[in-house]
DNA sequence: CTTGACATACCGACCGGTCTGTTTTATCCA
DNA sequence: TGGATAAAACAGACCGGTCGGTATGTCAAG
């Protein structure tokens, strides 16, 4: 055998994992992991009770595996837009911008079913997990933020900020509107919202580190509609 | 009959339903409505399946009650914070900020087990809600929403911001960060964090309507901790 | 001829919901 | 006032379907 031990030998089997966590994850997102039934996936991807359990020990490893992959692809995507951005901008304060403009191009990008974060569904039924998978996501969301603070640590020690704020903070926010985003944009239907939001901490960063840049228009910028039907 | 028709006769009936609204409110918020059993339900009320049902239809009647009554509360949480923070301020700027202050001590004073927002719960099971349910939400975080609205545009109308921003576009950023903060505080069991969050969105109205109040420190900020490991 | 990659029939537990019975409470009339 | 009476407020056994999981079998590839 030339790859012994079933390393990283793709082919059949891995497709059909890949197939059955990515179907898992959008009912997740659409219906919760209780919601969630093993017909569903089968359904979804046309598989047989069989094939799922030869490739999962059960529903809760299937969980444990959709938010690992899920978490990867998430710190992956951060780590590619920042390199992006990074080659963008050398100063640290447009390395943000231009890494928060990214994110808000990604975001139009995507296209319905409007997706969310499974760490944010997780949490709200924590008591299915144990706290292994808990304190996973927990950790995740931990490195997550670091990403965000690290990149903020670069903004604040070249510009003195006009208030005095922590990198932490400011990157504990925009996690925070990201994931609110999500519960909002699917509450209304409306995939701009995330949009929106990360275009308010941009002004927020704006006024914090360049107070003085009030007459330069902020290109790209994505304010609420003046006035919003609540029921739209 | 006195009250005929069972009109508003409250006795014993209704605090029994009550009692299961209760119940089921912090079961949906700890496990999700679709891990949240009747078995549950009952042996957190000490009842039994005969009252259960003799006061609600089934689970889905159950959810529905369970959201309206969250959304009642909400609402009227709101308008007699609002209608407190109007009568210890008068500039409409300092109504907002004292508003967000008396939010905050609030959240200081809710023990855990931490809270989170059923609205937020429901939108990540939305497939199991008819759309009747759905709508309602939207409503209800619509209705939300437009009640930030109307403080923040008396705010506008009697300071011109820094930076161009609707009233619309603020209100909806501090209601995506409520409902980001719950599902944070509960990933990191940090009962503190919708505070934070709370606090900078201060920080950033101030820098929008008083960026002359640089020097006049902003009491009873709530920074975040310079360093916060990611695994606490 | 072994092993990975499926398919299929089946099982047992659980869960939402029903049915019937019992207790309590409120109301009305003699 | 008090007992009849009806309705509300429960209790608990039971049922049918569903769901996660298992056992066994097939089939192609190496």
């Amino acid at each position: 055998m030339v790859c012994q031990k079933g390393e990283v030998m793709g082919s059949k089997g891995e497709a059909t994992r890949e197939r059955i966590l990515a179907a898992a994850e959008a009912l997740i997102l659409a219906k919760g992991y209780a919601g969630m039934t093993l017909e569903d996936i089968l359904g979804e991807t046309g598989l047989t009770k069989g094939a799922f359990f030869h490739h999962f020990k059960g529903k809760a490893e299937l969980a444990r595996a959709v938010v690992e992959r899920y978490a990867e692809a998430d710190f992956r995507l951060f780590e590619e837009m920042s390199a992006r951005a990074d080659r963008l901008a050398d100063d640290p304060y447009e390395r943000v911008m231009v890494f928060l403009r990214l994110f808000e191009d990604f975001l139009d990008g995507l296209g319905k079913p409007f997706p969310g974060c499974v760490f944010a569904s997780y949490t709200y039924e924590s008591r299915q997990f144990g706290p292994e998978v808990h304190s996973y996501i927990r950790e995740r969301l931990g490195a997550w933020i670091g990403q965000y603070e690290a990149k903020l640590e670069a903004l604040i020690a070249t510009r003195a900020p006009t208030r005095p704020v922590t990198a932490r903070a400011l990157a504990e926010m925009i996690v925070t509107l990201v994931e609110g985003g999500f519960v909002m944009a699917n509450a209304f239907g409306d995939a701009t919202w995330l949009q929106r939001q990360s275009a308010q901490y941009r002004a927020y960063l704006e006024l914090l580190f360049r107070p003085d840049g009030a007459g330069t228009a902020v290109s790209g910028d994505r304010d609420a509609p003046q006035s919003r039907s609540p029921s739209g």
